[in-house]
DNA sequence: TAGATTGTTAATCGATTAACAATC
DNA sequence: TAGATTGTTAATCGATTAACAATC
């Protein structure tokens, strides 16, 4: 099999894509064209282009694209096409809130339980979610070939915590905690999703718009020196 | 006052400084070097030392940063030197659950309250924090100066109170819906956090690697044509 | 065939990395 | 002064954009 390096921007448009082709597919939209796709999306239709082909060919010259079509070969690069079963470690107030988050049943994900250390809570239920122990967390992730891993523990656990996982055979991570995760790549991928950061992203802005009594008025982000 | 361009990742970096300077500050390290700073959030000295310099001369050549100093000035750089009202629009679950969050006060925000077009849940509380109407909203934002919505309404509704809120004198926006919402950057800067990008990401390693059986081997992510 | 749109190549842009003079 | 580390410039890398031949 032949492997190549895929951007990481271009798999976060396939999502895009994705979603977008499945709306069409249900509007029964039968053929869209890349000017539309990098549209709805607020890319250039290049972009589009440029991605898809990095797969395979899947448009019709002079045509478009069949949404269906299309729409189930991201699907299938994405997997998409079925379920598959997560762990989320840590059963705090992040962790709680994503097993109740409906966004992963939807999205093809299935929780397979929330792993902590507390044991007062092993054996609870967190949303008809199954708390379990470590011990519980090795037979589960064993026995349903749990791949992937949702971690949303205390900052100075989270390096502990991605350690006995990958362990344990994870090979995907995502980690909520407010903590850069460093893993070698060739041992598991891992997705950092720092609320934090946007929280900062979010307030610079408006944060520099006081400095200077200025609504927003450049298409990008601007700066101003400490004085 | 001289502004310039501020690349994004830059303000994301100079969160990640900031976290890991309140660290030090607190175990009492004076000074730091771009070196040590860099390899704490993972990347090149010489990147420290480029983002730094875009907003001022905060190093000592030979020496290093004074870690209170250059926290104190990011701080600064970043609004985190006071707390900032913010509302959040929709109480469903996802609204609730960032309504719950205990990290938007421990940086520095204080939810005002949540919005939600539902007449039923006027007046109620969520997490000690009021459920408001528009109209409520409307003179709470004028009120209380509140510049920055967090977005976490179904996705057909979220262009339409993007606006809405932008009207009322709204300027910073993090959207959580998973739809990409598209304003115009001398209205609003808007941020999306779009959960599901995150999902598939994470599940295109997995997916991969199961498609030929194959541990995560590369140190960036691999592709594999559609046969 | 004429018009449209893909797949792909070349040109541009911007960010990261490497290197080093300035200077504490 | 000698050693260290900054601030900054030049070289590299990678992604986006523009352009166009291929082709339906």
């Amino acid at each position: 099999m032949k492997f190549f390096k895929v951007p990481e921007p271009t798999i976060m448009r396939l999502s895009l894509y994705s979603r977008i082709l499945e709306q069409l597919e249900e509007r029964g939209v039968p053929i869209i064209s890349s000017v539309e796709l990098g549209d709805a999306v607020g890319i250039n239709s290049g972009v589009v282009r440029k991605d898809l082909s990095m797969f395979g060919e899947f448009g019709v010259r002079g045509v478009g694209y069949n949404v269906r079509e299309l729409r189930d070969n991201i699907r299938k690069l994405l997997g998409q096409d079925r379920s598959w079963p997560v762990i989320i470690v840590g059963a705090g107030h992040l962790g709680s809130s994503l097993a109740a988050y409906p966004g992963f049943t939807q999205r093809g994900f299935s929780i397979e339980a929330i792993v902590d250390s507390d044991p007062a809570l092993a054996g609870t239920e967190i949303q008809g979610h199954p708390v379990i122990d470590w011990a519980g967390a090795e037979k589960l992730i064993k026995e349903q070939g749990v791949r992937m891993a949702i971690l949303a523990v205390p900052p100075d656990a989270v390096q502990s915590v991605a350690q006995r996982m990958i362990d344990l055979g994870i090979e995907a991570i995502l980690n909520f905690s407010p903590i850069i995760l460093k893993v070698p790549a060739t041992k598991a991928q891992v997705q950092n999703v720092d609320l934090t950061v946007f929280f900062d992203l979010m307030r610079f802005t408006s944060n520099l718009n006081e400095q200077d009594g200025l609504r927003p008025q450049s298409s990008s982000l601007r700066g101003l020196a400490v004085r």
